[in-house]
DNA sequence: TGTACATCAGTGAACGCGCGTTCACTGATGTAC
DNA sequence: TGTACATCAGTGAACGCGCGTTCACTGATGTAC
């Protein structure tokens, strides 16, 4: 059984590759079986050896693509000054480079809408992943005025992916480069550095 | 020709408050033209009458709604102190009522992600929205050291985006509440209102 | 070691369904004389 | 005023297409004796 259960967990490995591409360039919609079974270079019907439906797989790389995310984000902060480190985070995820390299970006843009109006089943999914990036910054932050860690976390966080999600959006206009350059001076703002 | 043209403006107007309504609560692919023009009691068949291509509905929806939700957030400032006006926009955007009365609200969260992904042809239509919306607010802010008026007026609508959005997508879960709360307190930060 | 059988990852066509759009038609309203 | 015809908003069925999922089948790999 060895080489079959080897084969078959590099195919599994595989399918979430390509899934995680496909959903963040795509949303939830725009990601289908079909291509995704493609892009792992295999064919539709082998789709459900693999997982249940596409709700699973889209829970699975919703996990996986936002873990990635954050090991990206919050990676080699210790060569930073510890007063930085907030900073040199909503930076990191303020790039044109995070706009338009979307198959390796952050999924947040590309489904919290469609989870929003029409996939009401993976909220609980996002809502982890959402809170696990806030946490992630809250240890980074320094005590503000009039404003909790907690809150100012995931304040950041809300911009954050309110300015990137508008900013692909508007891909391709003046406002798009000026909705990222405006969301960095706003962190900077809110962590009072000015 | 008198009856039937008024007759005609009529079924427009309901067609538009229709899709105003679908499109806010089920984005752009879930508001269906058959749905839409159920709701506006007609049956599929007519809508080409009214409109040349449901991309068409979708641009001109947009447009209303997000002049709508301007109306609603902008309207009798002048009962306020004048330093207040901003942080009364914010308030008033990010409420549970604004998350959950989703046919009423703002129509960025539920068409945003969309265009993004799969719409890009809406880019342009959203953009303009989001500039106006930008722009309402940028008249009501204060001087604040180290960033531009036009960037704090953008940064805060991209917070507003994206914390309204999220809580949507979340809905249900502590975390929603949790985000427009942290949203409004970082808006007053933002403000240096503390 | 060799042979017969069992397992199972993956294939590809088909199923059921729903979408945006088209189109022949209906019937109420408007026009011409 | 009345009659015959024209217009046109709206109907509802059909078209072409693409989706997620199912399923009978294939062929390579593994097991039993």
């Amino acid at each position: 059984m060895n080489a079959k259960t080897e084969q078959k967990a590099r195919s599994r490995a595989a399918i979430l590759d390509a899934s995680a591409r496909l959903l963040r360039e795509r949303g939830i919609v725009g990601a289908k079986v079909a291509d995704v079974m493609a892009g792992a270079g295999l064919t539709v019907g082998g789709f459900y050896a693999h997982f249940a439906s596409k709700e699973a797989l889209v829970d699975q790389t919703l996990a996986d693509t936002a873990r990635h995310m954050r090991d990206r984000l919050f990676s080699k902060l210790e060569a930073k000054p510890e007063a930085d480190r907030a900073e040199v985070v909503v930076k990191r995820y303020l790039t044109t480079a995070n706009r338009d390299d979307v198959q390796d970006g952050c999924p947040f843009p590309a489904v919290a809408g469609e989870i929003a109006t029409t996939a009401p089943e993976h909220g609980e999914a996002l809502a982890a992943q959402v809170e696990a990036m806030a946490e992630g910054l809250r240890k980074l932050l320094p005590e503000r005025p009039g404003i909790s860690g907690k809150h100012l976390a995931l304040g950041l966080t809300a911009m954050m992916v309110g300015g990137l999600t508008l900013a692909r959006a508007t891909r391709g206009t003046e406002l798009s480069d000026e909705l990222l350059r405006a969301c960095r001076a706003m962190g900077r703002v809110a962590l009072g550095r000015t």
